[in-house]
DNA sequence: TTGTAAGCGTTATCAC
DNA sequence: GTGATAACGCTTACAA
């Protein structure tokens, strides 16, 4: 692969504006000590010879690139591109920009970190998946802070950023409860992502609490059609026998549910069969599902993952400061029943 | 802004295996003349000394980066969103990271692409937004090839891949003249974009040539929110009147439409009134929707984005082969009747 | 305020 | 195949 043309550099700059070469770059940093004349000349010249400075040039001086990773899962779930739109937003305003990463559903993102590393990125997140310890060694070798955003690596101290799912799931069940569920389907997702089992032990527990006639459960792959095929699955016997509830954990799941509901079986959502999901994401939001469930603030969590990282050099957080556990908004919706007491 | 922990260089991974800097840098470049042993020997050193590579500093001296800059409007979007997932899955399979930017909508990108041409950056898309000739002329002396995606700039000359806006939008009108319709109504979009106006335009002019009672028109400003607002206004008086079809420039907004018309006004569609869409978002094709749209093949559009980029240092396209016009896939959906003829 | 000189961590070039 | 040495384009002392 041939090198692009290249481009004009400082050097360039400085013999044309006459000056010398740290003149450039100081006309370039803000706050630099520089006559304002002499800094109009050399912009003036930048501008004759279409010169910006070299980020990676810069970067390499001054140890700081103003760069940070976000590894995110597939973004066909409306959740992690809401969330990837967040992070590029908040990073932007916080000036520092965005090397993004996908990683395939069900695979661990050891590849992508690897690739991440090798940039000098202040920071990194990891919106999914699972990773070696390993690479976690390494990013700890190369001084690079790593946050989990919505998961958790069990028997880890990795710094994250999640949603109550537990309790929101308990919530959730103690709702559909509350308006006269007795026997339950959970539509299971990534069986690798720590979310989707804590947003069911939280459901399972609450209601068996409660007191149930029964709770089954099926995978449902985390996706629209992963659960709509599960679903037609599920239910495709000449005289399928329906639960009281549904609670799939996660809301592009729930609609999915819905669909099939509605399209295949003509069921009417709740006054036939209760459906609930997780997140909160817009789609499930309209008026034509208007899904209960319990939204994770997005903004917060990306806020707080911010915070986590540390860029601005402030300490990085340890301890309980590590780990921030975020409430989830229950939101009624319209797929249970509500009632007038508070569940 | 202290520095961040220094990370293990090539000399130090050299001194420990004992042999020569660019040995290492051999060792980590695939296909570099270099014996088995000493490569395992050099690579057990950076292990355990925590080595990678630095992309910024051997992009120094290659010339090379491997990233390319996507600049994207508001993600809300889920046409930019879903382009934006297949964007990065292609670049990465391409072995190219991505450099992400979003715009605010209505905006400008000149500042995006300011930033992003600081950076190496082997090619930048831009996705949304106007921009102004100077950032283009700099893009120029830089040597960075930009490709506009589903945007042209009248009157320039810049790469771009684009649906063909205007067969489609025709498209939709001859399909709901032949259904019946008679009188419309055009939910407009961005009014700097160029895709809204193409659509409408194709759209109005098909329907004019067939002989109509009447085409209004209302500002939708692009997003769900901003057609649920208008829509509610626009039929907010004490007795409505409707037009025979509705044809929103965007799915997004159709999606607006439907909900409003439904819950709002009791209306059924197609049988009370027609409703089109454009784009092919995942969100309009499920059920509850089933909008009649022309769907933008997004990943053939994205490779052929690629392709204009010459990443791999292949002839840059110019004349003719700068412009790719793709032609939309029209689906019948279930919002407009559908007929036994063809359209 | 300004210029000189010394890095920053690689890859490229060239002898050996 | 391997090692010295010179870039790459910038920032940061340090001196003037």
């Amino acid at each position: 692969m041939p090198p692009r043309k290249s481009r004009a550099t400082s050097f360039q700059v400085a013999r044309l504006a006459g000056v010398s070469q740290p003149s450039v770059s100081r006309a370039f940093t803000p706050g630099a000590s520089i006559s304002k004349e002499k800094r109009d000349k050399i912009l003036a010249a930048a501008k004759e010879l279409n010169y910006v400075p070299n980020v990676f040039a810069s970067s390499l001086s001054s140890a700081r690139s103003n760069m940070v990773a976000v590894i995110s899962g597939s973004l066909s779930n409306p959740f992690y591109s809401e969330s990837m739109q967040v992070f590029i937003e908040q990073f932007q305003d916080a000036g520092r920009q965005v090397l993004a990463f996908s990683v395939e559903a069900n695979r661990d993102c050891d590849e992508a970190l690897m690739l991440a590393m090798r940039y000098p990125v202040d920071g990194i997140v990891v919106t999914s998946a699972s990773m070696s310890s390993e690479v976690v060694r390494m990013s700890e070798g190369l001084g690079i802070p790593i946050v989990m955003y919505n998961r958790r690596v069990v028997g880890s101290n990795l710094a994250n950023v999640r949603c109550d799912h537990e309790e929101g799931g308990a919530r959730i069940g103690r709702f559909m409860h509350a308006a006269g569920a007795r026997s339950f389907l959970i539509v299971r997702g990534d069986p690798q992502g720590s979310s989707s089992g804590d947003r069911e032990r939280g459901f399972r527990e609450a209601v068996e609490r409660l007191g149930t006639r029964g709770i089954e459960d099926l995978a449902g792959g985390s996706s629209y059609s992963g659960a709509r095929n599960a679903m037609i699955r599920y239910f495709g016997g000449p005289a399928p026998h329906f639960p009281d509830a549904i609670f799939a954990v996660n809301d592009i799941m729930a609609i999915a549910c819905a669909d099939v509901l509605r399209e295949i079986h003509g069921l009417r959502i709740p006054e036939d069969i209760m459906l609930a999901g997780f997140d909160g994401i817009r789609e499930g939001q309209r008026p034509a599902y208007g899904l209960t469930t319990v939204r994770q603030p997005i903004e917060r969590m990306v806020r707080e993952t911010l915070e986590l990282l540390a860029l601005d050099g402030g300490p990085i957080p340890n301890g309980d400061r590590k780990a921030r556990l975020i409430p989830g908004d229950f939101i009624p919706g319209k797929t249970v029943p509500g009632l007038a007491a508070g569940t």
